[in-house]
DNA sequence: CCTCCATTCCTACGGTGTAGGTTTCGTTCC
DNA sequence: GGAACGAAACCTACACCGTAGGAATGGAGG
């Protein structure tokens, strides 16, 4: 295990490292993850990350970045006019879907850490822009940033952490004690689908058109 | 630092160590919380808590479902004909994010941990069954666990992972770069008030019936 | 009184994050 | 060209963690 000798460089950056570090939660889990992993993985001693990045805070920081990077929206989506809130909130919620699919493991970061990097500022500031555009009322707009994000993080980590490497697994019921939910059982079997997704993200969005028709007119 | 003899009883329970652990981690954060300050709470030696509770997953598992206990919503509340859901879905999102906030730091286990302990279940199980007397369309009915309980767990980790100790602390943004969001800051004055949870509350239940307004009439 | 067993404590091991100091290389300036 | 400097890497060491394995002890049942 011979190491390098000191002075040479290594080629760390913050990016080099948070793009090692996705990889590594994605295969091996969170728990698993470590600063040591990480170096052995990059071939370089534990400390000298310390250089790059503050700390074991950070280092999550940086990695939950990493994958944030990965949802975009195509330009245009919107419309010509700029004013389809709603298919571009569509768009966006799947892209966060399918990057969410791609790194389960590391997607329980992004629903602690507040989010304030610039990409995920950006992509928000574009649909509350479509949104206020269409002429929505003010308060629904605002709302809409923990409305939207919200129900994707909860149904998101939900579907993906009852879910391991061997698929889904619900929990078996007793069908004497909870009838009701037994009897809807079958029709709970796309389970994290495309399908269930798109059922419920319509749901929240009727939700907010119902909103946004009754404050426009009270 | 006198220890019991061994074979003295400590009189230790899962009960009775999960409670002092939610205590626990109420006060210093779940980073800080481990076996071992737990056995010194406890006036106890680590490794006694391993003969109640297999490990450290085990033990948060226990946690959890400890907080989860303090989530109820008095009978009667879905109305005498047991059809009101609306009113009996709003309790328990209320009851829910009272406990939330009574326990800030121990939340962020519900969200990863799939819920299956009984007094999870038996509160959906009132819910479902509270829809399904109302004779909502039965897919609406399925997916509302989802809807619900993944909006509730996504925003309330937003709003209680936003506020620190000496309360929110919203980002600073640039006007330059994001003047939609900047206009409506004034707007989210009430980040995190019970006020705001109505509202999105509102809006979630509100896409709930227009869906399955939509259902039943196709 | 003796036996048994659940409960508790003790020791020890491999792992972690990271503070502090040392070494080396590439650059910059005379 | 040679010396001085700073960035980037490495090394050592420490306190702490989860937990495996085993020894001790007191109370319960015969």
């Amino acid at each position: 295990m011979a190491r390098r000798a000191q002075g040479t460089a290594a080629g760390l950056s913050r990016e080099r490292i948070a793009a090692v570090g996705v990889d590594l939660v994605d295969r091996h889990g969170l728990d698993k993850f470590g600063v040591r992993r990480l170096a052995e993985e990059l071939g370089v001693d534990p400390m000298s990350i310390y250089h790059h990045i503050k700390g074991k805070a950070a280092l999550l920081d940086a990695v939950s970045e990493a994958v944030l990077t990965e949802v975009v929206v195509p330009a245009g989506a919107e419309g010509a006019d700029g004013r389809d809130w709603e298919e571009l909130a569509r768009r966006t919620a799947h892209s966060y879907r399918d990057m969410a699919h791609r790194h389960r493991r590391v997607f329980p970061l992004l629903t602690t850490r507040p989010q304030t990097s610039p990409v995920a500022l950006a992509a928000l500031e574009r649909l509350v822009a479509s949104m206020r555009a269409a002429e929505l009322p003010e308060q629904v707009v605002a709302d809409t940033q923990l409305t939207l994000f919200g129900f994707l993080n909860g149904y998101l980590l939900a579907v993906l952490s009852g879910s391991g490497d061997d698929g889904v697994h619900l929990p078996v019921l007793d069908p004497g004690c909870y009838p009701t939910m037994t009897a809807l059982l079958p029709l709970q079997t796309g389970f994290g689908s495309v399908a269930e997704f798109d059922r419920i993200l319509d749901t929240v969005l009727a939700g907010i058109k119902d909103r946004a028709a009754r404050g426009t007119t009270p």
